[in-house]
DNA sequence: CACTAATTGCGAAAGATTCGCACTTGCCGC
DNA sequence: GCGGCAAGTGCGAATCTTTCGCAATTAGTG
């Protein structure tokens, strides 16, 4: 759960909507604000999708939460952590596997230093195929 | 502008809308489909814009053109070309860098090698900022 | 030129996210 | 503890983007 003081110490006001919106992204890792709300209803089934999406837009702001771009479905969030971590996105069967950042660190900087380029691998995934779905072509999704 | 036979080669019949559509994605690179209808309007008003998402279909799928996210926004096509080319896609101003993908071998080599996945690239881009935003922080929009 | 299937235009529908606003509630000072 | 007030919530509507259904049009074929 959520420590009551981490919100307050953020200068944000303490409701059950927001600790419990917190709660589920740290839960649920990688959910879209759909699932959150899904996930939030167990316990509090009133809470409103605006109020989660409002929610989830304040723990950014504060650095609580994440949000990263998986490809075509929409946005999705996940609590921040010290590890940064990319995120590739088998676009065949959604499987996400989270990659250090520092197992790319060769790359960004090679993208610095040939294009000047400040990358931010966090925030949009990495597309392709995971090895299964790569050994079973039939199963393509069209991205 | 698009040459006559190509889309009939493709099994495509050819109507003025396929036609503006593709010249249309062909000059702008990386359009949104909004952008295309735009441009198609100017000489084809009566466009609509359920045309040009079907069109821009159409087309991707015979391989004429693609599709990539950026971010954010919507999807954007661009003619397909021989070059395949990666965008680094700056979050602050929206400058798109096309690497091309050879440049990028050794890192999704080494997506291989660690995680037995099979990196695409083109598909969505790598988000971060130019050398000129980098240089300004006040510039910073929100991702 | 006539026929048929592909394509288009149009309006509505669907899905995702945002907004306005009146009502509620957490928090601060007294 | 209590009151006041700004922050937060619920709700419904608005936006924005993309997709669909369907009737009318048109490209391609012979
Ligand atoms: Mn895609
Ligand atoms: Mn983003
Ligand atoms: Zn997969
Ligand atoms: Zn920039």
């Amino acid at each position: 759960m959520a420590d009551k003081h981490e919100l307050r110490d953020k200068g944000l006001r303490l409701t059950p909507q927001r600790e419990l919106v917190l709660a589920a992204v740290r839960a649920l890792e990688h959910a879209t604000p759909e699932e959150v709300a899904e996930k939030v209803k167990q316990t509090h089934p009133g809470i409103n999708l605006s109020t989660v999406y409002r929610n989830l837009e304040t723990l950014e702001n504060v650095g609580l939460v994440q949000h990263s771009h998986l490809g075509h479905g929409g946005v999705r969030y996940h609590a921040s952590t010290e590890e940064i971590h990319a995120h590739l996105n088998c676009e065949s069967c959604g499987t996400i596997i989270e990659v250090p950042i520092d197992a790319t660190a060769s790359f960004t900087q090679s993208l610095l230093d040939g294009y000047g380029f400040h990358t931010d691998l966090a925030h949009l995934a990495i597309a392709g195929r995971c090895e299964t779905c790569f050994n079973m072509p039939e199963t393509f999704n069209k991205p």
